[in-house]
DNA sequence: TTGACTTGTCTACACCGTAGACTATAGTGG
DNA sequence: CCACTATAGTCTACGGTGTAGACAAGTCAA
């Protein structure tokens, strides 16, 4: 039995519940037989669920390792952190879709925004372009994790695609069709990642250039 | 009085409700009032509520206009399909937080990928490099679509967000700090969208050259 | 000791998704 | 025309949800 209920303990609770029964599984009830308390013992420590939700993000979002090999060229570095942030966050599958409809730079993701901006500005980008980089790279993580969970868990991503696209009429998506049937169509995750970042730092590049 | 119920029917007062009330007002009892009929009606022509929103997403990713004006250069053609594909779901600003947790390629906007492959390809561009710029289209535009209706709708993305970043430890970061000192940090989104098609194109534009 | 404040408990309410039985209507083969 | 069957809408009921509000037990200051 723990000493006192505390903020902290609910909100590592219901992460541990996401994390090994679902989303769908966390409830103030099971949160309160998780801590071995009555379910409305919460109540005391946060406002509603939703608070209870935004601080289950946080402790997510705020779990990624920023430190970075500083011997590597700058382009290293940010790659470096783009997959340490989508590490974090892979880490916790179940939480995903929550991260996915919430403002990006909640306050424990700013130790990763601020060393973007370390790396970036030591590199003599701009302060407006490593902003904007910065904007597009959270966004970009969130949707991609979202992406690589949903496929990785949910069936459906590659029997009920397949079956989808197995039956689309040649003449109207004459593209996609074409795609499919060289394997070029359904990526790797890896390989839309490294295609963004590509298309990223090369942008970046020429900021420096000019 | 409808005629009939249809799955159609169904989807499109659903539809209704969450653009009115938005998505938690989206109960099977809210669906049968609206429609004047019995909740349980629904279950005739969907499996349950998950089949429901599915049919909702659908609606609404399928809504984008895909036509384009074809005297444009091809760069031109794809930033108008990015930006019609963002018009059409902020149009349903209640929907986007499911929009941002499925599986991007759903049979509606299967017309905006095909479209996309079509500019793409006509401009010399490698499938293989039009299908990963396409994945990551689908990607930044759900979550820019996100990001764009929160910061709309929400009023902790201005109010409680502001006094975040004015309650930074400057020591700690010094960098964020400054770039919101010199109003860099938060973007307009329509900076982010150029500024990610920009990058986007650029690197499009290497592979025809090389 | 007394009073106030905090924290966990209990009960209760309105709502949810949906299983299962029932009913009315429409369409079909004889 | 009739009987039969399939279909679509209705009704009731169950186990779950978030949380308001009254209550109780412990802690600490005066």
């Amino acid at each position: 039995m723990a000493e006192k209920l505390t903020r902290e303990k609910l909100i590592a609770a219901a992460l541990t519940i996401v994390d090994r029964d679902g989303l769908d599984a966390l409830s103030m009830r099971k949160l309160g037989a998780e801590l071995g308390v009555d379910p409305m013992a919460a109540y005391r420590h946060l406002p509603n669920k939703e608070a209870l939700l935004d601080g289950v993000i946080e402790a997510v979002a705020g779990s990624a390792d920023t430190s970075v090999d500083t011997t590597l060229p700058w382009q290293g570095q940010l790659q470096q952190l783009i997959r340490a942030n989508l590490k974090a966050t892979l880490a916790h599958p179940n939480v995903l879709p929550l991260l996915a409809q919430r403002p990006l730079t909640t306050p424990g993701s700013l130790g990763l925004v601020e060393r973007s901006f370390e790396i970036m500005t030591g590199a003599g980008i701009p302060l407006k372009q490593a902003a904007l980089a910065i904007n597009t790279m959270g966004l970009l993580s969130a949707s991609l994790a979202v992406a690589m969970s949903a496929s990785a868990t949910d069936p459906r991503g590659s029997e009920e695609m397949q079956q989808l696209f197995a039956s689309l009429p040649r003449e109207e998506f004459p593209n996609i069709v074409r795609a499919i049937e060289t394997g070029q169509f359904i990526e790797s995750h890896d390989e839309i990642l490294d295609f963004w970042t590509g298309a990223l730092i090369e942008r970046l590049e020429r900021t420096i250039a000019s």
